[in-house]
DNA sequence: TAGATTGTTAATCGATTAACAATC
DNA sequence: TAGATTGTTAATCGATTAACAATC
């Protein structure tokens, strides 16, 4: 009953989605609550295949079209469109337009989202300056470090802070949402105080479990997780080198 | 038929699972095919949970404790365990040093995999220097890059290869798994050489669907993705500013 | 033996796929 | 009207959970 709660492992994050299943059928299903969260998933990937038709000047698309760009079945698509509403045309299709807009509200980026980063090693860095997140409508409002030669340089624009008041510093800059790039040892710890200063979203980097509270949502990337997942793949097919 | 074959968004990579169903039951169940990709995904977490285990001096651990560790139910990590053997003591648990052999033989971990990283930008150079890929059981077997002011210098302790042989630099270093950190537009190119070249792996941090042959296995890692799935769920908590 | 804990079976649940009626 | 394409329903499939018989 606990263990549900933690991050789960490859950044599948299914645990932390409430509200999901206590409606057998169609009852109750406001601001979105609902959504399977598997359909939750593959909206950004909908939205990115949005973006590129509107880029490439597409007004009207199909499921089929939309789909191919997305990596997934027109039939997949059209259902999992169908639970955020009708926004299609029977015998005809979808503006892209319109539908590129209804997929950001339902995935909540009308609003900018603000976001904190904790832990400006080499991977934060990169993070931090990874011009996609502001490009997709959250705003980066600070970066934490706990050593002392980092904080006050810039980076991406931004003073490194110091450690010692996260939750002034959520506070203070209002965000809602935290990514961690801290050492591993640190990282549940820095957690806690997030959420205890009203983070509701987690982003770690850090491998290992993070215990949150059922209210905060937590998705996990793993580099060592996914390189071993390919790992068992590639023994499955029949291991040792490679060419030659 | 086409599009089942591509990445899945958000690191999911269902769809590349092959031979996984073609069993009803328990037949031809050879070399760890036939574990669901479910488990498969969650084998990482618990080799984890074993290696903390043991550097704690545990030596006997049990469901319940090895589960917490990971952050999944007892249930379900012996339902998972099941899929690899029959590797605990009815009445008394699991021994960890044990397991955790078993675990790490199942991933396929038994042989060090090579791996090649191509883009040697902000996010690859901090790949390429995360400690938990060696230590894994993983060899960093090149770097490549294709501008010219970067090849040639040494990074992690390998000099970056220009990008115009990669098929000879697979060839060479006998590499079956590909980290792919180069921007969006080339990754497709790229992820075509290298799996034409005998890659049967691939973790791509470029946004969008990358399309491989079905012997190909792709892991998708995209950041905004993951930060618009946290968006969603804080909208769906009641958006607008934080705290203060 | 009594207590503990696995491995498995059965029940539930959610996600995917296929087919088609609605409708443009 | 004829052709196209959505949104939905039904069927299938896979994953999770719960319960318990096997067994240490």
């Amino acid at each position: 009953m606990d263990a549900r709660r933690t991050a789960a492992r490859g950044g599948t994050g299914r645990g932390a989605v409430r509200g999901a299943g206590r409606d057998g059928g169609r009852v109750a299903r406001r601001r979105g609550e609902g959504v399977p969260p598997a359909t939750v998933a593959r909206l950004p990937g909908y939205l990115r295949a949005l973006d590129a038709a509107a880029a490439g000047g597409v007004v009207l698309t199909s499921s089929q079209e939309l789909a191919h760009r997305a990596g997934v079945t027109p039939a997949q698509l059209r259902k999992d469109l169908s639970h955020l509403g009708s926004y299609g045309r029977r015998g005809v299709g979808y503006d892209v337009q319109h539908l590129r807009e209804q997929v950001r509200v339902a995935l909540g980026l009308a609003d900018v989202r603000r976001v904190l980063l904790v832990g400006v090693g080499n991977l934060g860095h990169a993070l931090a300056n990874y011009a996609g997140i502001a490009e997709r409508g959250f705003s980066l409002v600070a970066l934490v470090d706990a050593d002392p030669a980092v904080v006050g340089t810039t980076v991406a624009g931004l003073v490194v802070e110091p450690a010692d008041d996260l939750a002034g510093l959520v506070a203070r800059t209002g965000a809602t949402i935290a990514v961690l790039t801290t050492p591993a040892d640190v990282a549940q710890r820095v957690c806690d105080e997030l959420v205890a200063a009203g983070v509701v979203g987690v982003l770690t980097f850090a491998p290992g479990t993070l215990r949150v509270p059922p209210h905060v949502d937590v998705r996990a990337v793993d580099v060592a997780s996914e390189l071993q997942i390919l790992a068992f793949h590639d023994r499955a097919r029949g291991a040792g080198g490679g060419a030659s």
